[in-house]
DNA sequence: CATGAATGAGCGTTCATTCAT
DNA sequence: CATGAATGAACGCTCATTCAT
């Protein structure tokens, strides 16, 4: 056993229990309805020390997202040769899905980010500039499989992850997951097997 | 008809503007950002008038939700007699397009607020009460064409249309609605017609 | 049986409903804690019918203290030539007793309201106007019997009365009040027999 | 001590400034009448300094009569034998006297509370748990010397002091106050030396 | 006169943020 | 860096008062 996996709330830096702590909170009581104060108090530090790590209330919002973003398209992106075969396509729905149990925190603290266009208007550029370069070897990907509108078909590949991510973190206890994954699996082998119609 | 009842803006009663102008600002700002101020000031009432026809804050947002989830059922559900054929059952999705379309606003607001949970166990077990008898009829399809888990079947096409509602509502200018829409009813019209596989 | 002694809700005009009404509710939760509105509601009228009877809430409270202010003089001092007799003096003791048990609500309101400087200012001026040329006959009385300092002995004698008065209004099932009138009128018969050490 | 220690308005602590420009206006406009921020204002503190000190407008209205009211007892009660004697009766006269003067404004604040029911009952059951064992000592007191009712004498005796208490604290000025205690204890000394007749 | 919808000044309270220690 | 007392802008809400009907 490694010193860093002794166990959370034991050795984490500040910075990281505050993150875990804001978390915790923005995603059950909502962003507005969590004071600084609660925060600090759940990281186990002093309502100033967040301050010494996040200027201020909001950007202590923003880090949180983007932490999460940058980790989980590290995480999903292993290979980086810049091209998507069939099988790495199917992996990262697989892979998607755990990911989603994981981080059903983060998911519902984004959802209800992201549905408030002042806020939302906000991220969007930054995390654009991060999930950019990925998008464009999705789109190949479809591309290559002569897909008609390579864009529209991802865009519509990722309504369905949403769809089912955001039943799934609204719900984790009733949503049928693995029923809804391997829907989704199906229909794309379906699509991706396929000659030609659906494309 | 009276002099007096052509009154300025519309001559649409207060109430009615209290609902617009909430609408307007919780799905542009959210909730907790939106003032009652500045609701009343957009519904070019005083501020104490708010209150003349809601009791709080948060009743204002009940009654906004219920009122456009009542008629959205309503809308939807044109047929009444408790068994959806599979002809309806595409006439659903093609009705909720543009549903979606219309209530762009109030789906920002419902999806920023069924993902704070705390919120969302004051509305759970009421939207319920009125969605379950529907959702019931939308099982039996499932069941009557030979579905295996017909409760998980369905659930994953709520996930599905979810999908393209919040990715619609949040990006209306890119998203390709029509695409997504058309993919979705060539979905069903495949597993529906399918012999079994599927199902 | 007469007309006016039908009972009150029936047909008493609509500014001694008011009256009746703001005293129930002003002695029950006090002055600012009872709206309009209460009151209004309690009184069987609407709300802006107050404002047809008095100009403010406050006149309002004013109209109350001066009514029922005069009413009292008016009935204690039945006896209008000038002097007050030992008898009399006794008499008004007793009658206080009755007048005590009639108006505790008043009472209450009107000793909440006495022990505000800045409200008491306002009413200060215009009460000792009503008040003074009874006060007068009533140290003429005290003069009469011997006593060195009549003034002093006269606010003695209301502080005693007030005492009895503040103590049964505030706990009326509790206080002794039969037993603390009979001691303040012996003790006054004591003082105004004695021949001389007391004054 | 520190130069820091001497900072600005004698250093009293911020607590306590409260209390003491709290007293001042509840005292003189009335408890609804005066606003946090007057308050914040009068004790040379922010507005939102109050809350750190006292969880509501009306816990700081509980601490204030119950710090008073705690620290009379204490100063009445010099003598914690369980047992009044007749000069510890005259003294406690005589205290009390000394004790108005001092408390004026904490008695206008708690006679104007006392006299409004829906805040007295708040009030009374904790208050009561603070006297009641003063009570039983001066009950005895009574008792043993041979009153019939002694609750009821103890009573006629608050009513007494009150009397005395709320005209002086109204009308400091005019109020002959020495005049009243004497009589009052001129009083007890014939109740109490006399054979038995008022008994 | 009677009414109650409309109003906005003003309240108690919260909370992100600052800063002296 | 760490802290939490101090702050005041800003909020939801109340209610005396007005006034069109």
């Amino acid at each position: 056993m490694t010193d860093q996996s002794v166990n959370s709330s034991m050795r984490k830096n500040k910075k990281a229990k505050i993150l875990e702590s804001s978390l915790a909170l923005f995603s059950q009581k909502g962003y507005h309805a969590s004071t600084i104060e609660e925060i600090a108090k759940a990281a186990g530090v002093g309502k100033g020390s967040v301050y010494n790590y996040f200027e201020s209330k909001e950007s202590l919002l923003k880090a949180l997202i983007f932490e999460t973003i940058l980790e989980a398209v590290e995480w999903m992106d292993s290979d980086h040769d810049g091209v998507i075969t069939e099988q790495e396509f199917f992996q990262v729905i697989r892979k998607s899905k755990k990911w989603l149990i994981k981080n059903r925190k983060f998911l519902i603290l984004y959802y209800s980010i992201v549905t408030q266009p002042k806020v939302n208007i906000i991220l969007e550029k930054e995390l654009w500039q991060i999930l950019e370069p990925h998008m464009k070897k999705a789109e190949d990907f479809f591309r290559h499989h002569g897909f008609a509108d390579p864009v529209a078909e991802l865009r519509f590949f990722f309504a369905m992850l949403d769809g089912i991510s955001v039943n799934y973190v609204v719900d984790p206890n009733n949503f049928p997951l693995d029923h809804a994954v391997d829907r989704l699996i199906k229909y794309y082998e379906g699509l991706l097997q396929n000659d030609a119609p659906n494309r």
